[in-house]
Parts: C-alpha cells; sequence; structure tokens
DNA sequence: TTATCTGATTAATCAGATGAATACACCGCC
DNA sequence: GGCGGTGTATTCATCTGATTAATCAGATAA
C-alpha cells in the first residue's frame, strides 16, 4: 500500500500516443508534456528500457520497439539466478513443461518449407558432431527448438523459451557436454523431426519428453505416464 | 549492439551484497561506493523497485526483498494488454498450458490439510453461488487454483498464475460471468477436488482441461486427445 | 563514389538545493 | 509506570541547471 504506489505514467504514456518504431519527443518536450522533471521521467525510462520496450539514443532520440516478453523475463531471471542457482533448474523445469504441453499445437503450424530447414538443421548438427575435431553444435540445438515453436506467435511462449536459452549459454553450459551425450541427443532430434514430417505426432512427442529427462528429470512427467 | 549494453549495475551489487530483507546503506553512501552520482542509481534502482525486488521508503531506506516472478510478468503483461488486448488471450492460454503440464506434479505434493481445505473452498463458493442474491465467488475461484499449484514452489510457475489473475481482476472480468456458467465450472470445480482425494488423479485432470476449454478453446489441447 | 570533417541535436551524467515522509527518542501528562 | 503527542534527525523524492558525450545528417574533399 504505503510503498508500492507506484504507477508507471511512462509506460502507459508510451502505449497510449505511440505506435511500433514510431519517434518520441525529446526528453525535455515529454518531461513538459507529463509534468514533471528529466530526472523523474528518466527512473521510469530507464524501466521501460528495461522491458525492452523502447530504444533510446543520442541524437535519435526514444523510438517505441515492438512488443516483447523477452527482456523483463530475462531481467528478472538473470537476477534470480544469481541470488540462488537452484532457480535455473526451476526455470529449466518450467521450459521443458511448456515446450511438451505446445507440441501437438506447436508442431500442427509447421509448413512444409519450416519441415526441410528443421531437417537440414539436424543434418548440419550431425556433420558437426561427426567433424574432426568434433563441434558442439550449440546453435543449432537452440535454433531447432525455437523453431518447432516460433508459429505459436506467442510472445509469452517464444520469450520463456528464448530466455531460457539465453541464460543457458551465460551459464557457460553450452559448451560443456561430452560428444556421447550430444550424439544421443541428437538422435532424439532426428527422430522427432522425422515424425513430424511423417505425422506420427505422438512418436515425436514421446521422443521430445524422453530427450529432455535425459538432462533434467521430471518427477511424475504428466501426460507420459498415460502410456503405461 | 550499440543501443542495449546497459548492464545494470545496481541489480549485481544487490545480488552480491545484501541478503533478503537487509538493509542497504542509503543512496548517498551508495552512490560513492558504486562511483556514480546520485540521479543514475536512482534510474537503475528503479528498475529494481519495479521488478519487485527491493522495498524503499524515506528514513527506512531500501531493503531487499525475497525473490519474485510476479512484478516482472506484471509489469510487462500490463504493458502488452495495453498495447494490444489480444496478448491477453494467448498470456491466458499459456497459463492453462502450464496448469495442465503441472497437474500431476502439483497434485501429488499436496498435504491432507491442503485437501481439506480446498474442499471447503468449494463448499464455500457453492454457498455464494447458491445464496440469494448468488454471489460470485471469484476469490475462492482464484484461491483454489493457486493453491494447488503453491507447494511447487517455482517462483515462476506461481508468478505466471499469479500474474494472470491480477490480470484477470484489473480487467474487470471477475464479476461479469452468467449464473449458469458459473454453476457448471463449480461443478467442475468439486469433480476435480474430490477426484484428488480420491485418488483419480487422470479424472482431475480431465474436469481440470474441461473446465478451461469452457472459456478459452484450445485447438489441439495436447494430452487430452490420447485418451481417444 | 567514398571517406572525412563539421555542426546541430539529443541523451548522459553530475552536483546541489529544497521538500516530504518516516522512524524514533523525548517529554509531559495521567 | 504507562501512554500519547511532539519534535527531530535521517532518508528518500523531486526539481533545476550546467556540462559532457554520443549520434546523425549534410557538406566537403579525395
Amino acid at each position: 500500500m504505503t510503498t508500492n504506489d507506484h504507477s508507471p505514467a511512462f509506460l502507459e504514456f508510451l502505449a497510449a500516443h505511440f505506435q511500433d518504431g514510431e519517434r518520441l519527443p525529446s526528453l525535455a518536450q515529454i518531461s513538459r508534456e507529463m509534468g514533471i522533471s528529466i530526472a523523474a521521467l528518466r527512473e521510469q525510462l530507464e524501466v521501460a528500457r528495461a522491458l525492452g520496450l523502447v530504444e533510446v539514443r543520442p541524437k535519435t532520440g526514444i523510438r517505441r520497439l515492438p512488443y516483447t516478453f523477452l527482456p523483463a523475463v530475462l531481467q528478472s531471471l538473470r537476477y534470480a539466478t544469481g541470488v540462488n542457482a537452484e532457480n535455473f533448474r526451476l526455470f529449466a523445469e518450467l521450459r521443458t513443461h511448456i515446450e511438451a504441453s505446445y507440441w501437438y499445437q506447436a508442431v500442427a503450424l509447421l509448413t512444409p518449407q519450416d519441415l526441410a530447414e528443421l531437417m537440414s538443421l539436424v543434418q548440419r548438427a550431425e556433420a558437426r558432431l561427426a567433424g574432426s575435431p568434433p563441434e558442439n553444435p550449440h546453435g543449432e540445438h537452440k535454433e531447432l527448438h525455437l523453431s518447432i515453436y516460433r508459429r505459436l506467435n506467442n510472445p509469452f511462449v517464444n520469450g520463456i523459451l528464448e530466455a531460457y536459452w539465453e541464460l543457458y549459454e551465460a551459464a557457460g553450459l553450452a559448451v560443456v557436454n561430452e560428444h556421447d551425450y550430444l550424439r544421443t541427443v541428437w538422435q532424439y532430434h532426428r527422430k522427432m523431426i522425422e515424425a513430424i514430417c511423417s505425422g506420427d505426432l505422438d512418436v515425436g512427442y514421446q521422443a521430445l519428453v524422453d530427450h529432455t529427462d535425459l538432462l533434467y528429470k521430471r518427477p511424475q512427467a504428466a501426460p507420459r505416464q498415460r502410456f503405461e
């Protein structure tokens, strides 16, 4: 009550008066229009920037950006993992649940061209794994997962999935994995994509769930137990 | 690259040097320690406050709060719905997917006392529905859903679920529903809780999925189709 | 055409002054 | 001794003005 009556007036101002990509007036002018000082305005502007809602540069000024959920998640998540590393595991668990629960819906939206690109991702990854020296196809791994869910066009789902990968990389996990583990993972990936191509959505789903269980054990994986 | 090299120095400072509930030095002192002006510091402080990481008051100063994901989600989500109301539907869809995918895991953690309280929630809601005049048991509805997943102790899951209800109320949807619809919903709620109590987790799951489908149609509801 | 210089615009940062909210000790009163 | 009001010091809240740095666009020269 007494502590947080902070209503973000600038965010409302931003949402109400401008379009994506549109340039805002200068700080001095906004400050006059909103009836607050530049210093106070800048404090709120910094929040908008942290949430990824505006881009601001000298001379160019302030520009509204298309909405994305990612920066908000990332800011909070970075702090959370800094305070307690266990939080990353909890977030990773959420990510696997979201991937599993959106599987059928997301896969149904993929176009033939999407599938071709996914298949080429698998091949490129396998080539890198089989090379000498073998490389960790992390970029392909990330892109494969994100591509499957991109057509959902759900900024919240996509923001969470992207935040996972961003933090995964920041934590340095993108390089450490052993070769055997990676080979196994990519066998599952191939199975997933091939299953989608042939319409065996259930097989693909099972491959998805199994391959995430390789990394994070999911105590009572929800839909899987229905098979037994 | 050039636009967003903003590293939130204060957030790191906060995570590194203090504990939950601990009081920070005064702004003037932090400003000296971090080597930046008070104005610049306050801009970053405002971000921390928007993320719900600190509580700040005159005389008392700045206090670090226990981590919560909720404020970050809420800030971004409020803006998103302000820009495009469709975003609320997309977020609501995410919420139903998360509830469904965590069902078995969450229910397994409920204690006998939790179940008793859930059952009493159902009874209280039914009483309000049957009263004259009948009332919309919105508080019970919200509490029922949140209670089921609270034991997961996952700040990200809980933050998203809480954000949904907060925005649901802010949108004024908490009062408009028709009596027939509400009666049906609470039949499902009773079914869910009774199923949990008797160990029929699958029946409860089905009731959960069906009752959310009353409001938001989920095109290819993932795990449900496995039943046919 | 390409690269460099120049000027104007805007944000970035800072220091300082004033005001307002709050906690806490103090004092007088019952 | 307990209680309630009062004062006071501490801290954030807000504003102002000045200076610095970054960036863009247009002019100029190679």
